[in-house]
DNA sequence: GTCTATACATAGATAGAC
DNA sequence: GTCTATCTATGTATAGAC
């Protein structure tokens, strides 16, 4: 039980917002680069700024009423661009979900793979990998709903992606919980479904943080618990 | 172990679906003549029919491309009424969402009252409760389905009542879980957040219905598996 | 690079014939 | 009770001035 205590002191919540921060603005860049075409801004500097402006109000705006409702104007209003502006930055509406679609997907791999990478056993990759994700969807609230909540708006290409992403996530834990039970840690049950479970329970974070916040629970608060309640179904007790 | 396969034979899922399907077109015919005042039609026959119609109609194309997204015409193609009949049966879109709303509130309450005051004790009524509302978003996966996804495009009103009635749902885990834990039954935790995580499991069988399907995961499969996840963190252990 | 003005399509909603 | 035809508002997207 102390053990784990140890372990979240590697990575702080804080230490980790920051980490997220700045892949953030590197792959805000890589985009812009990808797209040249698509975007008709030729000053990296002004046009990651303003890709940023773009996304975040867009991603505000979705939460409160959903992509669909948000129209451009609102867009518009909420970002302080002009509608024409707006175009300078994507080709169509649709594209504008895309990229930001693209760009949480990237950020959400980087971080993961490379924070459960540090795991010195499977224990640890268990929880490295419960507590990264509820981190990461803490800093990135905004954009886990998003991508949740409009995968229906997508194209059907976007919404093989999101599915596929979706699948690579929980199949962390699938494998995790696999080799655990190989190797005698774990009891043996369905490890899809505790896979499963164990995602949306993740999920539950993002999708209802405001109930959360209005009870005063905090995001490391929530990772204690959830892992508490995963491992008494899965741990073996000595 | 053995006892809860007993509790289960009391209310299969099949008697359970007629159950459902009883109490829907009731609920149906008084919703019908509440708003006899919104709805032009004056025959009950016709009316529920046609009722009926529209709503099946609305939660299909809702739930592949959403509520806002589907226009009038899309749902007059899919039922089969023109644009001027769907007006006779209700007064604006956004009006229709909320009967919508509105019904399969009414269901789940009933439905769930009905099941869980039945409980013979405590570790009995957390059975029911769990497989009352797995069952019951089995059956309307629909409605539920489109009663999480479309909250934001509600009126302001309606998303107090949505709001109200996922927190009473949560309630009824908590108040189980507090009783269990003064009896001596259940050990002692953060009960809102067990109670949280119970709801949130509920929620994954109908928001990820695709997958569990895809995997052959039945509803008393997944029934099964989430209660022993569930009394492996609360049961104590004798 | 950003703006304003505008084109064009599609949405919700209603009137009046049958 | 249901239909077709139509009104009006709003949405996405673009052209061209600055």
């Amino acid at each position: 039980m102390k053990s784990r205590k140890v372990e979240i002191s590697e990575m702080s919540f804080k230490e980790f917002s920051n980490m997220v921060e700045v892949s953030m603005e590197n792959i805000c860049k890589d985009i812009f680069h990808e797209n040249r075409d698509s975007i008709k801004i030729k000053k990296e500097k002004v046009a990651v700024k303003n890709l940023t402006l773009i996304f975040n109000s867009t991603l505000k705006l979705s939460n409160r009423i959903g992509f669909q409702s948000m129209s451009l104007r609102d867009l518009s209003a909420a970002s302080g661009l002009s509608m024409g502006a707006l175009y300078s930055y994507f080709k169509s509406k649709d594209e504008l979900a895309k990229i930001i679609q693209e760009q949480g997907r990237r950020i959400t791999s980087d971080i993961l793979d490379q924070e459960i990478g540090k795991g010195v056993n499977l224990a640890d990759r268990m929880h490295r990998a419960v507590r990264a994700h509820l981190y990461l969807s803490e800093v990135m609230q905004e954009w886990f709903y998003f991508s949740f909540m409009e995968a229906k708006n997508l194209t059907r290409e976007e919404q093989k992606r999101a599915i596929e992403s979706e699948l690579a996530t929980e199949n962390i834990f699938f494998d995790i919980i696999v080799e655990g039970e190989k190797a005698g840690l774990f009891k043996k049950h369905n490890p899809f479904l505790s896979a499963s479970i164990i995602k949306g329970m993740l999920q539950d974070w993002y999708l209802k943080r405001w109930k959360y916040k209005n009870r005063g629970i905090t995001v490391e608060g929530y990772a204690d618990f959830v892992i508490e309640f995963i491992e008494a179904f899965i741990l073996i007790k000595k």
